[in-house]
Formats: structure tokens, C-alpha cells, sequence
DNA sequence: CTGTTAGCGCCTTCAG
DNA sequence: CTGAAGGCGCTAACAG
């Protein structure tokens, strides 16, 4: 394992010499500049990353949070973000929360503030004072997306205009009878969108002088096609208090709804509309209308967002920023048919 | 941010006592040691991972190599790695080639043998010699997972086999018209594991004295549910030429074939007999019979496998694991219909 | 343009 | 059981 001063000894020079002539940062000649160079090669030298974080400072590396890893929503993100930082230079050290609590504390009291990072993306996580204290102590950047953390920069939808965007769609086409699909979270280990995008639904029908029913909001445990499509069995099943319409908080959701109308022998829009979030690509594979959210531009945009802190820390970046959602209707909804009674 | 140093002033003891005192690795009195820990923790102390990894040279910190992490497949595996390896105290740093050709050849010229990292796992990943070569150099150890790689511990399935098994469950129920969906992949990122699967196929084929034709193999661009309804309505669309069975390389490829059946009017499986590869939750979803593999089991073990290397890099460890496959019989298969006349 | 000189923060012999 | 001293490999002043 070659080091700088194998390098230096063979090419004749000193080791700031070599130092300066592979990091370009500095005036070296030409010509002892490609001589350093052609011994680094022929050595197969690769400067040591410890080293160089121990006296600079930094590490070129950066720590990205995520509940999960395999998971639609955090897998896109973390391939969104990954491309972005490596681009750029940096390798990302992900910590996954899924491993349990116990972890969790040691990745926030020991792993992330070991100086191995030199800032953290959390995406999705709900931190602690605590946790938020620990890495602003040691003076890590630290942005987060789809869930603010206290003095982080954040990149979110508006999840409740989500939820009322949905809903005023169905009720725009005639429909009353509107239920809802969302999630029921244990763990607190993450921000819980759906009950955010809930209020939404609620606070549409209600401006629509639409009483919510309890019955119809189901709560799943994971957004799996297998859980919209048994709570949408459910739902259908009683014929005199059965929706014409549902609001799935998530796509995968939404294509476990339609299933479950077919198998019924409903017809989809005709006998009811659906409507999902995320703009998945099984959304558009089903024809199903949706609430774009673009994940992989949020994550793309995080990333930069991080960069440029990373690159002048003092600037001014808004503290939360709205990430745009807009509807895309597809086949899945239409008007209510007329034989559609309020309440 | 306080160093070592300062929690020696404050304990009135001196660095060594402070080192010995927190890593435990050595005699300490318990009266200084919990000292030492109280101030430790007043301070908030936090060692510096680069100065331990200078003068020590471990990281506890592993790196894994994946082609993409937002595909199902990747997406688990390293879910699974990643709670082992959080488990035995390592941190995971993530490669992610899907960012390009350029960025390859740096993570493995540059990142990985920066010392960054003690060791390498790397899934479905085809390494070049030069890549093999520069790791082996910086001695470091490597395990595969999906595709073996000249000189490393290798976990995988038989995908020859796996094929032959799907097929051959196909032939024993009298099909013989059996059509298959693969996976042409441009780059030359990963493993072809569909194209050893289609070896299995014929290989099936032949055995029973049926000739495979050349239109009754299909290769789609990505394991999307769209890719396979697409590609099947292309095979069930012609009907004196119509498949009577489809073995689809993966469960989501399955599912689009499934879906495309439906849509046609067949009956699946009187009309239609299919069957998957992976055992995807969707398979069991929609009552596909599935070749499975257990992806996440693969990835705890060519984790732990790893950590054992770490412990006893001299151990015997077989080069090359074979992990299990097993046939799951579910309702999409069933006898070949009567009218199924040979070729 | 290049060499010399100090450390970066910690662990680890080696003596006590 | 504890302290002193050296050095891991590199970069950043500071001189030339």
C-alpha cells in the first residue's frame, strides 16, 4: 500500500509537493505535476480518506436517514438523492432507522456526530430534541425531506392540500360519498403524512357541507396493493352504506381499491372513483388519478439543496420549502351517477 | 466539540487512561473508569472516527455495491444487509452504480480503496479484473451476492435451475406450448440472471422433446408489471399461436401477465397457466405459483458471512453458496386444457 | 514554484 | 493499574 511518501521518494519531490500536485489545488509545474502523476499511477497510490478528514476537516461523505429502505417512497428518494451527491463527489452512508430503537439512539449519540459525515439528509424523520441537539452540536448541516425538523432546512409537500385536492376532485364530479384510505403508523419513528392529508379530506367535505363518516376512514397498516385492497373489500361490501367514491393516500393503495371493485363487479369510474397520491408508475399503469408528487425531483432537489449549504453554509434558503403537487386525471374517476343520494 | 484531550484535564487522568477507560479493551481501575464515563458524557464526547481509523486502520464501516437501489430486488437485499451490519456495529456506505459508467470506474479506483471502508459486499454486480484487482490490492475483503466474482465468497441462487423447476412444473401439468418473458439488459452492469434462467427453459424443453421456439421468448427492458402485461398480450394476441403457459422471469413480470390475461378474457389457470420467479409479496397476492428465493434471507446471509470474514479473514468459507430455491404451487397453474394439441 | 515544519485526534507500545 | 511518547498519512502555513 503505497502512501504520499512512497510517492514523493520516488518521484524526487517532497510529500506537499505530491500533495499539491494530485489535488490541483495549489501551483505545482507541469511537468513535476504529471511526473507526481505518472508515479501515483505506476504506485497505485490512493490517498488514505482518514487521513484526509483528520486534518481538513472534511470527510466528502454524508449520512442520509431514511426509515426504510425498501420501500417505494424512500427507495426512490435515496436513488434520487445518491445520484445527485455522487455527481457532486460525495458517498452516502445511509442509516436505516428500520433496525429498531436501540439503534436509532446509537446512530444519532454515536455514528452520525463520529465525524464521518459531514452532514446529514433525514428523510421522513421525526427527531427528537435531543437528536436534532446532538448533530447541530457538533455542527452538522442537516436538511430534511417530507417532515420539518426544528432549524433544518425542509422540503415537503403540503400534505393536507393534497388530501383536499383529492377530495374536491371527487366532490367537483357530483360525489358525497367519499371515503378514505390511510395509514395507521405504530412506530413514531417517522412523520405520518397520512393523518396530515386526512385533515385535508375532512376539511373538504366539511366546506362542502359533507358530514365525514368514521366508518369511512380506514386505516391500513403499510401502503401495500394487499391492504387497500382488503379495507376496499370492506368498505364495498355493505350495499346501503357503501361509498361512491375513495380517496387512497397512496397509489399502491389505490390499485389494491380498484382490484377489490372489479373482483366486486363494480365498474371503475362508473360505479366508483378512485383517487391515489404519489403518481407511482403502476398509477399510471392502471389509469388511476392521482396526486403527482414527483418523489424523485423532491429527492434530487434536497441533495442540492444540501450541496449549497455544504458550499456556503451562511446562505439564505428559505426554511421550509413547498414542493409543488398537482392532480392528474386519469380513467379512474368520473362523474357520480345519478342515482347517487346525499348521505 | 471536545476531544480526548479535554476529557483527560477534566478527569485529571491522562489520554491513554481516557482510551482504555471508554473502549473497555484494557485494565482500568472502575473508580476512574466510570469517572472517565461521566465525563465523558458531560462533555459530550465523541470519538473521532478518523483518527481511530489513522491509527488503527478499521473503519466499522462497510461498503455495498448495488447496481440500483430502487428496484425491488436491491431495495431488499440491502434492507437485510443493512440491519445485520447496523446489528454488529458497522455503518453502511452505499455504492450505487446506476449513476453512470464514469462514476463506477471512481468508486472503484477511488472510493472504495481509500481506506474508507474495511470491506466490500457487492450485489448482482459484474466486476471487471481491474475492479477485483483494485480491491484485492488494498486487501480487502469482498463477498458477492447474485453473481459470482473471481476470488470472493459467493452467495446465490441456481438460475439455471430455477428455470428448469418453473418449466418443468409447466411440462408435468402437459403443457407443452410454454412461452417465456425475459430480461434484455443493455448494460453491462449486473448479472444477466434471465438469461440463465432462459438456459434452464430450454434446457426443460428439450428434455421433454419439446423444440423451444424462437417467438415464445420474450425479452422486456425492465421487471415492470407494465412490461410483462404488454409483452404477454403480444404472445396470447395470435390465436393459432398462443402459448398455453408463460414462465415469467420475475413475479412482477408475472403479474402483468396475469393482469393482460384477465384483460384478453382468459381464464387463468384453465386457460392460462403461469408461473413467477421470487416469491414478491404480489405473488402472494395474486395466487401466483413462484419460484421462491428469499431474497431478504439472501442478504442477512452474505452479511454475516462478511462479519465472520472480518472476525477470521482465514477461515474456510466455500467459495461458491448455493442457496435454495423451492417451488410454491399457487392458483395460477393448473392442468393443460384438453384442446392443447403438441406444437 | 517547492521544501520544511507542524500538527489533525487518537491508540499503543513501553515504562513505571 | 496508569502516564509519557511516538506515530498513523496527510495538508496547510511559512519560508525560501
Amino acid at each position: 500500500m503505497a502512501g504520499i511518501v512512497d510517492v514523493a521518494r520516488e518521484a524526487g519531490v517532497s510529500t506537499a509537493t505530491v500533495s499539491r500536485a494530485l489535488s490541483g489545488k495549489d501551483y505545482v509545474s507541469i511537468e513535476t505535476k504529471e511526473l507526481v502523476q505518472s508515479v501515483a499511477d505506476r504506485l497505485g497510490y490512493v490517498p488514505s480518506a482518514s487521513a484526509y478528514t483528520l486534518v481538513t476537516g472534511r470527510t466528502k461523505n454524508i449520512g442520509v436517514v431514511v426509515p426504510y429502505v425498501d420501500r417505494w417512497f424512500f427507495a426512490t428518494v435515496l436513488e434520487a438523492i445518491d445520484r445527485e451527491l455522487v455527481a457532486a463527489g460525495y458517498d452516502v452512508t445511509l442509516y436505516n432507522l428500520s433496525s429498531g430503537d436501540d439503534h436509532r439512539k446509537s446512530i444519532f449519540t454515536k455514528s452520525l456526530p463520529r465525524k464521518r459525515v459531514d452532514a446529514v439528509i433525514c428523510v421522513s424523520v421525526k427527531m427528537s430534541e435531543e437528536e436534532i441537539a446532538a448533530l447541530t452540536k457538533v455542527n452538522k448541516p442537516l436538511v430534511s425531506l417530507g417532515g420539518s425538523v426544528e432549524g433544518a432546512k425542509t422540503i415537503k409537500i403540503n400534505d393536507q392540500a393534497a388530501g383536499s385536492l383529492a377530495t374536491n376532485h371527487l366532490i367537483s364530479m357530483g360525489h358525497t360519498k367519499i371515503a378514505m384510505i390511510g395509514q395507521s403508523e405504530a412506530t413514531d419513528n417517522f412523520y405520518k403524512v397520512f393523518d396530515v392529508r386526512k385533515v385535508g379530506y375532512e376539511e373538504a367535505l366539511k366546506a362542502a357541507g359533507i358530514e365525514p363518516r368514521p366508518g369511512w376512514y380506514r386505516a391500513v397498516p403499510r401502503y401495500a396493493i394487499s391492504e387497500g385492497y382488503a379495507a376496499a373489500k370492506n368498505l364495498l361490501g355493505d350495499p346501503h352504506n357503501a361509498p361512491t367514491a375513495i380517496f387512497a393516500s397512496s397509489d399502491e393503495l389505490a390499485v389494491g381499491v380498484l382490484l377489490a371493485a372489479k373482483d366486486l363487479g363494480l365498474n371503475v369510474p362508473a360505479d366508483l372513483s378512485i383517487v391515489g397520491v404519489d403518481n407511482h408508475e403502476l398509477a399510471d399503469f392502471f389509469g388511476i388519478t392521482t396526486i403527482n408528487q414527483n418523489v424523485f425531483g423532491q429527492g434530487e432537489l434536497i441533495a442540492k439543496t444540501m450541496l449549497e449549504l455544504l458550499d456556503n453554509p451562511d446562505q439564505k434558503v428559505p426554511d421550509i420549502t413547498e414542493w409543488p403537487i398537482e392532480l392528474i386525471v386519469r380513467s379512474s374517476t368520473a362523474r357520480a351517477s345519478s342515482d347517487g343520494l346525499v348521505r
